[in-house]
DNA sequence: CGATAGTTGCTTTTT
DNA sequence: GCAACTATCG
């Protein structure tokens, strides 16, 4: 390893003069796997490598081999000397992309990529500022807030100014402020245009002075004060110009202005930057994401250099043909006209269901064919637009026993015992957090209760310091009396013994110490609920995890940051997962489900934002659809439950979208029939008639409440309830029913 | 202060 | 169909 780094340092140092003709010069590459990779590149992908000096963006269509020419290339980059690791700066979208990059770069090269930046925006900005917290108002130890907790404060600073909970409602202020940041905006930099807008900025202002005290950075934070770092500190900025040579951004399209503005004030050193991107994958326009990034990169970067990878390598030719025919719908893209040798293949399937339980019922069983001829079940994914979706597979697998795992959804570190367990380590580590200090300070149950909590929440906001601060000074005064003042007298007490063993105990051992002190194990010890064992199998697997990580920081920091689930890759299951969260991932099979119209494409981005909202939802079903190498099945359901009524819907206008040619249509089922689309004259489907019908009634001894809108037509004879889905040919009847009362 | 029962409103999507 | 909030009482 050292032997390495010398020679590493000694190639570096002669390669320290400026590179001017670089496809000239001579390069060191000795890594076999690296020259086999290279040379089964097509020509524009090895453009795309090749070209490593100034600007330059890639233009990579779905299943166009986009990972693969940026782990080449950074390949490239350390194998020729060009640049050593800590001289790459790698920004990624997800952490586990970061990670399969790591270990892709470290096979290519023969070697460890240890020592690169390589990560998401959040988790590069967190390692900035943990080293020059102090510019920016922070101390190096400062808590990285998650929403959870933002919007506990949010709630707090709306209840304190006595505003309308519900026309501010910690949800709207959070994602407000947070557009905001996304843009770069501190609160000085913003014109309030309405009256609603004046009263969030003065939230955004208290917000900001509540982190300052808690010595907390949200999300936004990361990348708003990392940038306010580098534009009032050119020194800093200075430091890290000369030291990222080169600069690698994955999934540009999502870029937000902040992480814009950030990478070109780094990029300003050598002007080595390459992004990759998709115009057409871009889904996170809602998280403040601009594809007008992407769109002005030559502006951007004088002197850019555009390569288009259009060759799909990943999908048969009729799931590209689909995704290319729904994907031109869109007005405002690049425009790329994927292609691929392949030929033939399945073509997408479409079947429409009588709801969401069939829907479960039907993927299952598809499941099973496959595997039966055998189909990996890592090779399968379930799409949904919605986590709530992902419910009735989960039972359906459960009762069939085919194993699963849930991308995204429910996540380990928002069980509500864990994050006991992290708010008595974050009290520990950081002195400041009063949300931590808040949640366990009556937890287990020590008769700190509401008034006493009020009393601190006074004293805090009067003389602007941390709760725990607050409690410390009170409990030496009369404020707070009796059993409250003994039993936060003892907690400040042992808070204080924990932090003081922080460096002289391992942090496994003193997690396990802080949970049995505290009492906290206990409690759920005690506790007769059915939930109680589990929650109990959870800490353990949480000091676990702990031990993980070299110390108590470096693991509070990981969990901010990566909410993954740990998930065993090994094992053989079926993959459920949103829309959002597979971006980046393919497999054999996908199944593309719910596809119906107000919960894809969802009621909610339609209504907001209009055409800009319909087309972000197209783009989504375009990268769902693009996720699938043989196969894609796509399913709708007639009729289903939200908010526990029934609900009756059309197909997604999306499958209409897709080019006939492409697609076979199915239905299933005994009770159905299917008939020929009649195409006759029907009623504007986006302009739904007011809800004519509305029934409750029984339906094998259940209850079924259902609205009838859409001036679609519905039939009762006698005990037949009949729908007619003219609209995708499919006509549906319900067997024997009872009309209630009602 | 804390336990209990009843009531409401909620679900897009995520680093 | 659930979590989170509210009212009431011991």
């Amino acid at each position: 390893m050292f032997e390495k780094d010398s020679l590493r340092a000694i190639s570096h140092k002669m390669n320290t003069q400026p590179h001017q003709n670089m496809s000239s010069s001579p390069q060191i590459i000795s890594s076999r796997r690296y020259i086999d990779e290279a040379s089964s590149l097509n020509p524009a992908q090895r453009q795309a490598v090749e070209i490593t000096e100034g600007p330059l963006l890639v233009l990579a269509g779905a299943g166009t081999g986009k990972t693969r020419v940026l782990t080449t290339r950074l390949a490239s980059l350390l194998l020729s000397h060009k640049a050593w690791p800590s001289q790459v700066l790698s920004v990624t979208f997800t952490n586990k992309a970061a990670f399969e990059m790591k270990e892709r770069v470290a096979k290519l090269i023969e070697g460890s990529a240890e020592g690169l930046w390589l990560g998401t925006f959040h988790s590069i900005c967190v390692r900035i500022l943990r080293k020059h917290a102090e510019l920016v108002g922070l101390q190096s130890s400062f808590t990285i807030l998650d929403t959870d907790d933002q919007l506990r404060l949010i709630k707090q600073l709306v209840k304190a100014e006595s505003l309308d909970e519900k026309k501010f409602a910690p949800r709207i202020v959070a994602s407000v402020i947070s557009r905001w940041k996304d843009r770069g905006l501190t609160p000085s930099k913003i014109t309030p245009t309405s009256d609603f807008e004046k009263i969030i900025l003065r939230l955004y202002e208290f917000y900001q002075d509540r982190l300052r005290i808690l010595n907390a950075a949200d999300f936004g934070d990361l990348i708003l004060l990392c940038l306010k770092l580098f534009m009032d500190h050119s020194d800093v900025l200075a430091q890290y110009t000369t030291q990222f040579r080169y600069i690698l951004v994955d999934e540009y399209q999502d870029t937000n202005v902040a992480q814009y503005l950030w990478l070109r004030l780094l990029a300003q050193g050598t002007g080595n930057i390459c992004c990759v991107g998709d115009d057409d994958q871009s889904i996170y326009g809602w998280r403040g994401a601009e594809v007008g990034n992407i769109l002005r990169f030559e502006k951007d970067f004088p002197g850019a250099v555009i390569v288009r990878l259009e060759q799909n390598y990943r999908s048969n030719a009729h799931i590209l043909g689909a995704a290319s025919s729904l994907i031109s719908q869109n007005a405002g893209r690049f425009g790329k006209t994927l292609w691929t040798e392949k030929t033939g293949g399945e073509k997408v399937h479409i079947q429409g269901v009588w709801d969401g339980e069939e829907e479960a019922r039907l993927v299952g069983e598809k499941v099973e064919d496959l595997h039966r001829q055998s189909q990996s079940l890592n090779q399968m994914a379930i799409l949904v637009r919605a986590g709530f979706q992902t419910r009735e597979f989960e039972e359906r697998f459960l009762t069939l026993g085919i194993p699963y795992r849930v991308i995204g959804g429910f996540r380990f570190y928002e069980r509500l015992e864990v994050r006991d367990a992290l708010a008595y380590m974050r009290i520990v580590v950081q002195p400041q957090d009063s949300l931590a200090f808040e949640r366990i300070m009556n937890t287990p149950k020590r008769g700190i209760g509401t008034s006493t909590l009020q009393i601190l929440h006074q004293y805090a906001r009067c003389e602007q310091v941390s709760l725990p601060e607050a409690a410390l000074r009170l409990i030496e005064t009369d404020e707070i009396r009796g059993k409250a003042k003994t039993a936060l007298h003892t907690l400040l007490h042992d808070i204080g013994r924990w932090r003081s063993q922080l460096t002289t105990t391992p942090h496994g051992e003193l997690a396990r110490i802080i949970l049995d002190e505290s009492g906290y194990t206990a409690m759920w010890q005690v506790d007769k609920s059915p939930e109680a064992p589990g929650r109990l199998e959870n800490l353990k697997e949480f000091v676990n995890a702990l031990e993980e990580f070299e110390s108590l920081p470096t693991f509070l920091d990981h969990v901010s940051l990566v909410m993954e689930n740990i998930t065993n890759t090994s094992a053989e299951m079926v993959s459920i997962m949103t829309l959002h969260s597979a971006k980046g991932l393919e497999f054999n099979t996908v199944f593309l489900t719910g596809w119906e119209e107000g919960l894809f494409p969802h009621q909610r981005s339609l209504g907001e934002s209009g055409e800009a909202g319909l087309e972000e939802e197209r783009r989504l079903a375009y990268v769902g659809l693009t996720r699938a190498r043989e196969r894609a099945i796509i399913t709708f359901a007639a009729n289903r439950r939200v908010h526990n009524q029934w609900q009756s819907g059309i197909p997604s206008r999306f499958i209409d979208e897709l080019s006939s040619q492409h697609v076979e249509r199915f239905t299933v089922g005994k009770r159905h029939s299917f008939s020929p689309p009649p195409r006759r004259q029907l009623p504007d489907i986006h302009t739904p008639q007011p809800s004519s019908i509305s029934k409750t009634f029984h339906v094998k001894q259940r209850v079924f409440h259902m609205k009838f809108g859409y001036g679609y037509i519905v039939t009762i004879e006698g005990s037949k309830l009949e729908i007619d889905f003219d609209h995708s040919g499919l006509k549906m009847v319900m067997g024997s029913f009872v009309e209630s009362a009602e």
